[in-house]
DNA sequence: CGCGGGTTTGATGATGCTCAAGCCCGGTGG
DNA sequence: CCACCGGGCTTGAGCATCATCAAACCCGCG
């Protein structure tokens, strides 16, 4: 259960066992469905929330009733109302799932403990923050400068895994497309490489 | 000179005149002319940048060698690429002038200093890495579902004072369409209101 | 078997781009 | 003082991209 996220803040920071170890206390594991929210609009984001088996998506819905899929979450990913769980203000997002998911909930005062407990974790979670700082900047930049086509092959290379277990559908509203531009995307790459 | 910083400060935590004082011997005071560069790609960001006069702006060149726009600072704004300063790595943003501007540069050993000295902000500097964060997301929000038209009028209700010192074929890049395009939807709004 | 969803395909139209020319205006040099 | 530039904005025509509406298709499942 925590041997993912145990390589997976190794990747970052170096800890000793006995440091994971502590850590793992504050988790919370849960367990979540498909089509099952994990938060909805207009509640306040509680935890950061870590994925060791499943999908999750986070997405805004407008005016239109149109849904806006900002991220979606796998194995070794972390998703949350990041403003929302920051600020403690109301969240702007939904988070639900898109398969039956495992997570492990790290919720606010607990991920202050855990920070008294290991500081080292200063450093992962400030580098936690950079990537998705890091990542909304390029996606802003890439819907100033490239085609849906070219985002799309952007998507792939960026996230193979996902590619392969979300509808088409989702795909396209990540993309800012219909799901018909996206079809005929796929299509016309099939014909001519 | 310090004036507008203090009140900007204020207006997200409260300090007191003492706490202020302490605060300005952190910043370094800067000039800068119409189209200095304040940053250029590659090298590393190393200070935020208050300004206290005047405008500027951060943008990327893609490989076709277009200038795409994130933002645009005028007086009580900041500007800096978040990113590089954060990690220290390298830049991929170019900071210059729009206008001759004046600015005030806290720099990251001084910027160390001043939380230390002055622990309150903390508070200030996680607000406005949350307000940056979050008007990221909302940007990629608006480029997902809004169209030309609606974004323009979104960043003109927005940055109203921005949209009258930034000549036109800057709004445009920053809104990711060409001046024609945004000359022809100023042309269309005149009509009809 | 038939239903329901997600995807594909087709026809048509809107949005925004490209290329190109013209306009406006402030600056410069004759 | 005026003629000439040059840069930024506007305007036009044609085109590419992507949306919309609608129908067909595919496939898993009750």
């Amino acid at each position: 259960m925590f041997e993912l996220l145990r390589t997976h803040v190794r990747k970052r920071v170096d800890l000793t066992d006995e440091e994971f170890d502590v850590c793992t206390k504050f988790f919370i594991p849960k367990k979540i469905r498909r089509k099952q929210f994990l938060l909805q609009e207009g509640e306040v984001c509680k935890s950061l929330t870590f994925v060791t088996r499943g999908c999750l998506r986070s997405y805004t819905v407008d005016g239109a009733g149109e849904e806006h899929i900002l991220q979606f979450a796998v194995e070794d990913w972390w998703i949350s109302d990041l403003c929302s769980f920051l600020s403690g203000g109301s969240a702007t997002m939904n988070i639900d799932a898109v398969e039956d998911s495992e997570l492990l909930l790290l919720e606010k005062p607990a991920r202050e403990s855990l920070l008294a407990a290991v500081p080292k974790f200063e450093r992962f979670f400030r580098l936690l923050l950079e990537r998705h700082y890091l990542a909304s900047t390029k996606r802003v930049v890439d819907s100033l400068s490239a085609s849906a086509k070219d985002r799309y092959l952007s998507f792939l290379s960026m996230y193979p895994a996902i590619s392969q277990r979300v509808p088409q559908s989702q795909i396209a509203s990540y993309l800012g497309i219909t799901p018909q531009s996206l079809s005929r995307i796929r299509h016309e790459m099939a014909s001519k490489p």
